[in-house]
DNA sequence: CGACCTGTTGATTCTGCTCAATCAACGTGG
DNA sequence: CCACGTTGATTGAGCAGAATCAACAGGTCG
């Protein structure tokens, strides 16, 4: 689970983030940690306070009602940050969903580098703001266009995009079903705007309309 | 639309928020201006830069889409703050509900009230997050269910709630057509869980109920 | 091989939307 | 004072989109 100061992460494309190489030198970072699948990285009611730097993979953020219903609130893959919570405990979950190296940063919340940590929770809110619109106010294949193209460009929008989580979570993401973004997808592909090479790899072959259905 | 410096604003229920008073002691606050229902305190696409503090009243912040679907991603009220923004401009846009009495706050974002801003920033966060559940995870029924609850908390926990939005915004807010805001209150008035006095004046009859659908 | 997990597809149901009519409250102008 | 227009809220009828329930396919792992 633990990996020694020496180990190489591949260079997370956006650690050039205004505020995190900053933070990353100043915040005693420790070694990254692997994750693996479906670990486990804070639970609901833990003990909050150290931030978490994410070095490659992807992490979901959960909240869980009482009756069992399961919401993600945010993906994060490498060069974000997160563990914000305003008390003692976290009200949220996160896990590792496909293997994810994490530093966990000790932060000096009194710090000088105060300023780094508004700019990155202020990141994560309007993050937040935009996916509010999307499940207040998007049809189910508006919530997939705009899953793909953000996913898209964060891996460099190039036309392939790789889905690291599996229907579930897109469905717990994005307010649906799994059944329906299965169907969806479908007809992505029959409207030849998606090709799905394999269930987790997507080419987008029609940037366009997939745009037209986000504005 | 100016109030002079003498003027008295009935003291906000929650300025006593850890961070606020410090903030607004050290962040010049200016005088209280008054907005008038549905003015614009920032439009999408403004300079971004300061913040606002809620002395009175009610805020709405909106983001229309290109077709001109709107989401109301929060209501401000009495002691918060807003404004927070990645870039240069405004994402979103704020406007009075109801007749709001707001205070800029000219901030110095590399002093030493950071980590009060800090603060502020994730509970925005935390609150935001806290809507995604309702709105990608809950029925119309529960949605009304936790903004009467929400309200309800926020003007005191007393069984009787003001509605200083109208329908429309309670639509936009919960992800739904006023139509169905309209229906939902009915229905929850024929169950006997509310009272409606008045159009905008809610009772709240079972306390249990209602939480009973929030989990 | 069988058990299990993930994903896909089909049939049916139901929640909430759309379209439309009506009503109450309010302001304006004659 | 009343006729008129406007705006917000309510209510109804019908429809559509997504959920639910169910069956099945493919892959993995014991």
């Amino acid at each position: 689970m633990h990996i020694q100061p020496n180990f190489r992460a591949p260079a997370p494309a956006n650690c050039n983030e205004p505020g995190v190489s900053h933070l990353l030198h100043t915040a005693q970072p420790a070694a990254v940690s692997l994750y693996p699948e479906n670990a486990v990285i804070y639970a609901q009611g833990d003990a909050a306070g150290p931030l978490y730097y994410v070095e490659f993979g992807t992490v979901r953020i959960c909240r869980m009602s009482a009756d069992g219903r399961r919401q993600i609130t945010a993906f994060h893959t490498a060069g974000e940050v997160f563990g914000f919570e305003v008390g003692a405990e976290h009200q949220s979950y996160a896990e590792s969903v496909d293997g994810a190296g994490i530093r966990t940063l000790r932060v000096n919340r009194s710090g000088d580098f105060d300023s780094s940590l508004l700019k990155l929770a202020v990141r994560s809110l309007a993050r937040t703001q935009d996916h509010l619109m999307v499940l207040g106010r998007r049809s189910a294949n508006e919530r997939l266009a705009a899953l793909l193209l953000d996913l898209a460009e964060r891996q460099g929008s190039t036309g392939l995009v790789h889905l690291p989580m599996q229907r579930n979570d897109i469905a717990d993401y994005l307010g649906l079903t799994f059944e329906t973004v299965s169907r969806i997808l479908r007809c992505l592909k029959d409207s030849r705007i998606i090709r799905l090479s394999s269930v987790s790899e997507v080419e987008i072959l029609d940037f366009e309309a997939l745009q037209a259905m986000c504005d």
